[in-house]
DNA sequence: CTGAAAGTCTATAACGTTGTAGGATGACCG
DNA sequence: CGGTCATCCTACAACGTTATAGACTTTCAG
């Protein structure tokens, strides 16, 4: 059925591996014979089997990407960026969904199915840093996101400290001093929640505002509805806030409608601000305020580190902050006191 | 450096085919070979080579998907649920942006790249009716969307006409007779917008209303921010309306958010519905009503049926439409007149 | 004119897997 | 006891590509 190098080297009178040369532009063939080989390319159609030539160089020329959830924006995003960066250095992509769920995330770095890709950037979720030795596998890793600093591989990330302390600092320079909190995840240090909480007390700390606990409503996965809930049990224990950080955008957002839904005015009542820039927060009403983390550089350095690996980079583990942000929208847009 | 048959087929002192056979659950295995194989696979940490699998059985266990961009949200949640269909049927996909260019789409349909996969799921966007003989390929391809019908190939779509006429039927029922529609495409009659005007279209006419073309705002790519120009655009005109149409939830987001800013209420002075129930609609301000397009019934469907073309069924063409749903939400919610 | 070097091509052996064909053992039936 | 059959295993050939080594030409300096 399909047409092989043996074809093409039969209808133009020439060895298969002449036919091979042509194609990977082989310096010493005549013109005349790459001529003929190219029209017997041409008449018969042949396009080179993938399999064979990655069963032969080792290599398929496909990363693997491995997020929690396309749904969920900031994912969908990142993955959109991945793919971009992954073209432009010839590469395909191949997304396996993990539902943020450790178990699975465990699985894939032992599947044998991930051997039909070069390479895998990861972006786990349910893992964290006691997981770390999970990470030291036997193929090219890139680590994406917060959950573990440290580890045996690679690992581009944003700075969420840094950032969620802008942000933080961004409301107080509003006269802001009650700023609750949407995001956060109970006893969690090292993760986006964690990190970001942090970036928040250093800020108020800087301020010389005391941290009060109960300006901070937790939550499990960062979906809208979970920003939703947690604002709505905010409110209902009555303690006061003139300000709001969330701990992404998608929170901020369900937060900010459960706000509104009470009667609040934003940013006059509460000042919001978010995180992740997605391009839903340029279109809500207001406009949500936010921290752009780099995602186009975060993508990029990760397909690029990732490439150095595949081809035999042999370093230590190296870490990559992104340049980060804060985009002020009319969700915090009040003269700075 | 990898571990393949033959290593462990050393290991466990029998021939390399045993070895293959106890992987592939070979019927006339002895418990004890068997567990001597298992035992030097577990020991060496053998896993097989997918590349030197597909080569020898010319099947890769991966489909292909071609979509505009993920960070348009409704190929996001389209992917999330390809994926997870794939998934339950021992599938990866391998997802391919076309950004909606022609060129691209035509260029994916005769990449060899592609040739990793097993077949092809292919939600085109540039494409249009005329472009249908370029579908005619020689590997498993399943049609997404409503660009082309009738084509060479099998086609999943979601009944457009019928339920933009159930959207704007829901509109009607509430009373609103001026119904703007945010989003058509200029000329176009195949194709979402085409679709979904027709429908609109068809529903006036039940109601015995005219058309009338003023109410239509034009628009290209279906971006969040086009919604909202379109909107803008149609507000400048002056022309009178008190319902809203947006032929897909981010357009109607992004309308609905000028709607407010120049001081309109929703649904009070205009009724809005969406299409595609995004989870985004869910947790607007207010909650936007939609059309459920069936995207899980799509994904399965699609893929079941790329999967029998891949396992060889030979047949002509199917078409498949999904089921489909008004669903009520706040942006519209008014007693019935 | 000669030998070395550069240019052009080919035969053959891998890569790691699965399919085919068949050999060896023992069980069971007539 | 001979033959058939199921069971268990193996040797070998493919799948389509690229790497290796070398054969044969041509070029060109000495």
């Amino acid at each position: 059925m399909a047409v092989t190098l043996k074809d093409v080297a039969l209808a133009a009178g020439v060895s298969i591996k002449t036919v091979s040369n042509v194609i990977n532009d082989y310096q010493y063939i005549r013109t005349d014979t790459k001529q003929r080989v190219m029209e017997a390319i041409a008449n018969l159609g042949y396009s080179p089997n993938l399999s064979a030539r990655s069963l032969r160089s080792g290599k398929t020329g496909v990363i693997g990407l491995a997020v929690p959830e396309l749904s969920l924006s900031y994912f969908a995003e990142l993955a959109d960026s991945i793919i971009k960066a992954a073209e432009r250095c010839g590469l395909k992509v191949l997304i396996e969904q993990t539902g943020g769920d450790r178990a699975r995330e465990l699985e894939i770095l032992s599947s044998p199915r991930l051997q039909m890709t070069d390479g895998l950037l990861f972006s786990p979720l349910g893992l964290s840093n006691e997981d770390a030795h999970h990470l030291n596998v036997n193929f090219p890793l890139v680590l994406l996101g917060e959950r573990i600093f440290g580890g045996p591989t690679d690992h581009v990330t944003m700075s969420n400290v840094q950032s969620a302390r802008a942000a933080t600092a961004h409301l107080l320079s509003k006269g802001r001093t009650r700023i609750a909190v949407v995001g956060g995840h109970e006893g969690e240090i090292i993760g986006s929640a964690g990190l970001r909480l942090r970036g928040y007390q250093q800020a108020l700390k800087e301020a010389g505002i005391p941290f009060d606990p109960r300006l901070v409503a937790y939550t499990t996965l960062w979906h809208r509805s979970n920003g939703a809930t947690s604002m709505r049990e905010l409110l209902k224990t009555g303690v006061e806030f003139d300000a709001m950080f969330g701990l992404n955008d998608t929170l901020a957002l369900g937060a900010m409608r459960v706000l509104q839904e009470a009667g609040l005015r934003i940013p006059d009542d509460v000042a919001v601000i978010g995180f992740d820039d997605l391009d839903e927060g340029r279109y809500s009403l207001p406009t949500l305020s936010t921290i752009d983390p780099g995602r186009d550089e975060i993508a990029a350095t990760a397909v690029r580190i990732l490439q150095e690996r595949i081809s035999g980079h042999d370093a230590s583990p190296r870490e990559f902050e992104a340049r980060f942000q804060v985009i002020e929208r009319e969700s915090s847009m009040l003269p700075t006191s």
